[in-house]
DNA sequence: AGCACGCCGACT
DNA sequence: GTCGGCGTGCTC
């Protein structure tokens, strides 16, 4: 009786293909095999075996592969998201499988080299230098000792030939040092002890240590019942309070579990800064684990995560689908940054699906954040997360004076978009020698383009967007999809020469007309734009922060990341930028965006003060930003969505059709708009609102559809699209939704 | 993912 | 006439 193992490929396919099990091969469900596939030998996965009669025409596995088989948690994350995602199930594999690059693997064989007394029979000159280094008799590679004497790595290779250099296996340096959850550390606080209490005593592997009472009198067993707690917990607290050593507490006693932990952080977040707080907690530097790392660090590193060896992780997205043998705790630290968002190949949100991994685990997850995502705060007041908050620290933190600058009142002069209390403003601080930051969300010269003569706007072809002007480069360029186009001389339309005109500011308008306003001042604009590429703008941040200028004008990239200590003075352009689209995140987004950047002003010794340009300044986010009142404009928000009937998540779900079928995509969004039964809170949108990532990928024509609903929104898509009319090529939906409703 | 096939425009 | 681009479909 032979039997049948299904196979599932990492390749878009969405079932597995079967294929005999040859005598003499021992498989079990989750093993990791080779197959044919066509004309070639592919990876896949064991995802079922079944015993069948009659001799088949399937064609046979043909080995299986050392590695550990997936696990069954492992194995249930794939089938929930490609489920979750709609992708096909093989995508969702290939995740998980990026496995061995063999010739990665292969080539970087560690072998060191040493001097022996041997002398080479032919002394060339070459030869003379790299015996010259290797004199000291230290241990070298191959290819470090043939930089080092400026030689190619012939001639090393030649005197190993020779035997004056002779080779030496090297002890591969351990993938995973191992860290220490007892390694002396700083006390903490009464505060983050509460918070440690409260965050792990409800763990199912927590077990309070039997001498507590020598330690922390805070300590002791937070919930004295013993009853464990399996929810998601969100830990809140502000920059500074010491989040990062709470939930390496929460690390510790999960090592001490005998179990392994994963701390998930935006890639940019992951530094050496990092790395070396957290040796300073526990003895040695983690495994890191990020797309950079790659060849055979990567693939010992996947070992020993899947042989239980490396004990913690840390690691940015892709870190969550590594083969953990017993996971114990996921952190997903900064758990609201859209970084966490996955949107080419397969779309998904990394903090989410934390929750569900966690979920399929049995483990706990801990989120992260100074500044939660309305979902996760709703998640949170709706008892679905647990939620431990960290008091500010000691003397809280001094927020800048923020007050609105009505522009209704103070106009700006004709062609100009700094108002004069603004201006003021800017003159005095650069006065005192002080620096100040306009913030305008807007990267190049102007947003839109006209001409005088016929009216004519320049559009974008490929989606519906404005072109914007980029006078440096001398180009209209969308900002959607990356198309450019040299800035005609006279008007496409009519002909018309030299009457095209410039509507609206961008930074490098903004630098303009401050040129003008602040002359002899060092003024520098700050954009992704920024000549010279991102080392370049790295160092020109450095300079910044060091007080080598005086004005700064920038968009969001300065909201982010960089401390600039001599800051006094934010001044905000145009706040109500983002406040009027389609998205229902968009006054969340606005809100947070605005009170990092107001938040940079005034860090260092002296107080500091945000100016904000509006027309507005009742509009809910403004009047909250004024107030400094987070908590209450989030529960409003929260209130207004529930009001509309809106849930508190921002729910979207992406149909995308081919490009052969932009007519179809179109009818089918009017259709489902103008629907006798549409889904609630359904919003269909053009292209020009698909995210990046899709405009730039392999369709030319996007539909983004906005839901409330997902995986029921999703069939519902589907039959809608079954009874319409016919689609050829492609139709997936992206979804960006709460998990928790489906697990 | 790779690879083959088939359809259209643009060349020695 | 063919070369070659891309869009499409198939792989147990």
């Amino acid at each position: 009786m032979p039997s049948v193992a299904e196979i599932l490929i990492p390749l878009g396919l969405d079932t597995p293909y079967s294929y005999v099990v040859p005598a003499g091969l021992d498989l079990t469900v989750g093993a990791v095999v080779q197959v044919p596939l066509g004309p070639r030998e592919i990876v896949g996965v064991v995802w079922g075996l079944t015993e069948t009669a009659g001799g088949s025409n399937l064609r046979p596995v043909t080995d299986r592969l050392p590695f550990a088989p997936l696990s069954d948690p492992l194995r249930s994350l794939v089938d929930w998201i490609a489920r979750y995602t709609l992708a096909p199930k093989g995508s969702a594999l290939a995740m998980v499988l990026r496995l061995p690059d063999e010739a990665a693997a292969a080539e970087t064989a560690r072998v060191a080299v040493r001097i022996t007394d041997k002398l080479p029979a032919r002394p060339t000159a070459a030869r003379t230098k790299v015996l010259a280094v290797a004199a000291d008799r230290a241990l070298r590679g191959k290819s470090a000792l043939a930089k080092e004497a400026g030689v190619s790595l012939s001639v090393v290779d030649g005197l190993i030939d020779d035997g004056a250099l002779e080779t030496v296996a090297v002890e591969p340096e351990p993938a995973a040092p191992r860290p220490d959850p007892d390694f002396p550390r700083a006390p903490l606080s009464p505060a983050q002890a509460d918070a440690v209490a409260a965050l792990v005593g409800p763990f199912p592997w927590h077990r309070p240590p039997a001498d507590d009472t020598a330690g922390d009198p805070a300590s002791g067993p937070a919930s004295p019942s013993g009853a464990a707690d399996i929810r998601p917990v969100l830990l809140e607290g502000v920059t500074g309070s010491g989040k990062t050593e709470v939930y390496f507490e929460a690390v510790a006693a999960c090592i001490r579990a005998g179990r392994q932990a994963l701390i998930l952080m935006p890639e940019i977040a992951l530094t050496a800064q990092f790395l070396d707080r957290f040796a300073q907690r526990f003895g040695v530097r983690p495994a890191a684990w990020h797309s950079g790392i790659g060849g055979k660090r990567r693939e010992r590193l996947r070992a020993a995560v899947a042989a239980g060896e490396a004990l913690v992780v840390v690691g940015a997205r892709s870190a969550l689908f590594l083969p953990f043998a017993r996971l114990g705790l996921i952190v997903v630290d900064e758990e609201h940054e859209a970084a966490y968002k996955q949107e080419d190949g397969v779309h998904y949100h990394a903090r989410d699906m934390a929750v569900v991994r966690g979920r399929l685990e049995e483990c706990p997850v801990v989120l992260a954040s100074a500044t939660p995502s309305i979902e996760t705060r709703v998640n949170a007041a709706r008892g679905r997360y647990r939620h431990v908050v960290l008091p500010e620290r000691f003397g809280g933190r001094r927020l800048p004076d923020i007050a609105a600058i009505d522009m209704r009142k103070d106009q700006p002069e004709r062609g100009r978009f700094l108002s004069p209390p603004l201006v003021n403003a800017v003159k005095a601080t650069l006065e005192r020698g002080e620096q100040a930051l306009l913030f305008l969300n807007r990267r190049g010269y102007a947003p839109l383009t006209l001409c005088r003569a016929c009216g004519h706007r320049y559009q974008c072809k490929n989606c519906s967007t404005w072109l914007v002007e980029h006078r440096f480069r001398r180009a209209l360029v969308c900002h959607q999809c990356g198309y450019a186009e040299r800035r005609p001389e006279a008007c496409t339309e009519c002909g018309i020469f030299d009457n095209l005109t410039a509507c609206g500011p961008g930074v490098e308008r903004i630098a303009e007309e401050a040129a003008e306003l602040f002359p002899n001042r060092r003024i520098v604009v700050l954009s992704s734009d920024f000549p010279g590429g991102a080392d370049r703008l790295r160092q020109e941040l450095e300079a910044v922060a060091a007080g080598e200028c005086d004005l700064v004008i920038g968009t969001q990239l300065v909201a982010k990341g960089h401390n600039f200590p001599g800051l006094t003075l934010v001044g905000v352009l145009d706040a109500d930028i983002g406040l009027t689209s389609g998205d229902p995140r968009a006054a969340e987004r606005t809100f947070q965006l605005l009170q990092q950047v107001t938040g940079r002003a005034g860090r260092g010794e002296r107080p500091g003060r945000a100016l904000v340009q509006t027309y507005q300044p009742e509009h809910p986010v403004i009047a909250a930003l004024l107030s400094g009142d987070a908590e209450r404009f989030y529960a409003e928000e929260i209130q207004a969505r529930e009001a509309a009937g809106l849930p508190p998540f921002g729910r979207l779900a992406a149909l995308i059709v081919s490009a052969t079928e932009r007519e179809v995509a179109e009818a089918h969004g009017q259709a489902l708009a103008r629907a006798a039964d549409p889904p609630e809170g359904v919003m269909v949108l053009g292209p020009a609102e698909a995210p990046l990532a899709l405009v730039r990928g392999r369709y030319r024509f996007r539909l983004l559809v906005k839901t409330e609903r997902n995986i029921d929104m999703q069939a519902y898509l589907r039959a809608w699209i079954a009874r319409g009319p016919k689609v050829r090529g492609n139709i997936r939906v992206a979804i960006d939704v709460d998990p928790q409703s489906f697990l």
